[in-house]
DNA sequence: CTATAAACCTATTGACTTGATAGGAAAATG
DNA sequence: CATTTTCCTATCAAGTCAATAGGTTTATAG
């Protein structure tokens, strides 16, 4: 299951595409928005930056930007980045070790056929498909 | 992810399945055929009684057996007997506590339909599909 | 130039989960 | 009635998770 910090750094990546993407938005202001602790969001902060995610400046009128336009970005690489895992089972990642069984599991392709699904399924999302300002959020009648 | 519990609920399932599915097989056989302790393969065991999955016997000449065909048994159902959660966040569990986001959250519908797809993935394969003396697993040569 | 605002860094905590072990009680049979 | 087997409850060490805390560096505003 995506643990909350997963879901956290979907929520801030989504606050910053609804944001003016070109200014730096400071975190405590993202913090406020959200309701999430600024403390624990610092620590998924300096993960996403340091995937390029996002870029963070400091000092005063410093804050956070995306690197790239909302629609540049898709959910899947989000998550990754956050730490969350994609892969169904240990044994298909990419450090893991092996346990010797595998020229005869009956499992592993079913495994990895899901593994493809979902990752498929969360790089086919986008950022901008998620945030509330995109285009495919507005109701047709208000265009 | 799935944990070892759920993989080692499968490959207890599997192992079962291809025994002569009559008899009851005692758990001290299966541990040894799949290099499982006998002690914590008995805690699954007792997850899977207790779904009615499979029949305890206890005493001489007792162990387990299905409690149905194997082409009766879904992936998705033995998991989840097994403690697995097939939800991708925990908003979504039956028993979650509301979040008091969730008419404005703009990703509740993302896993809304990942948590179909992956319940459709894994009710849809069948234990059959998975033991190795199932029909479809032979090479049409030796049919 | 200096006070301040902000990101950055490292460590620590308590609660919970995971994988596994241990010792025995109850039941059925040969 | 001795043996085999499931069933039950407790315990353990290691790890993960969510969060907090305190301090350091960097850049800008005034």
């Amino acid at each position: 299951m995506i643990s909350t910090k997963g879901r956290y750094a979907l929520r801030l990546m989504i606050d910053l595409a609804e944001q003016d993407t070109d200014i730096y938005t400071p975190l405590k202001d993202i913090s406020k928005r959200q309701g999430i602790s600024e403390k624990y969001m610092e620590l998924i902060m300096k993960e996403l930056v340091k995937h390029n995610l996002i870029k963070g400046l400091r000092g005063k009128g410093g804050g956070y930007k995306l690197s790239r336009r909302p629609q540049d970005y898709s959910v899947g690489e989000i998550l990754e980045a956050a730490g969350e895992q994609l892969a169904p089972v240990a044994c298909m990642l990419p450090d893991a070790k092996s346990c010797g069984r595998e020229k005869s599991c009956p499992t592993i392709s079913m495994w990895e056929e899901f593994g493809r699904l979902s990752h498929d399924y969360f790089y086919g999302i986008s950022l901008a498909d998620l945030a509330g300002n995109s285009l495919q959020n507005i109701p047709k009648t208000n265009r």
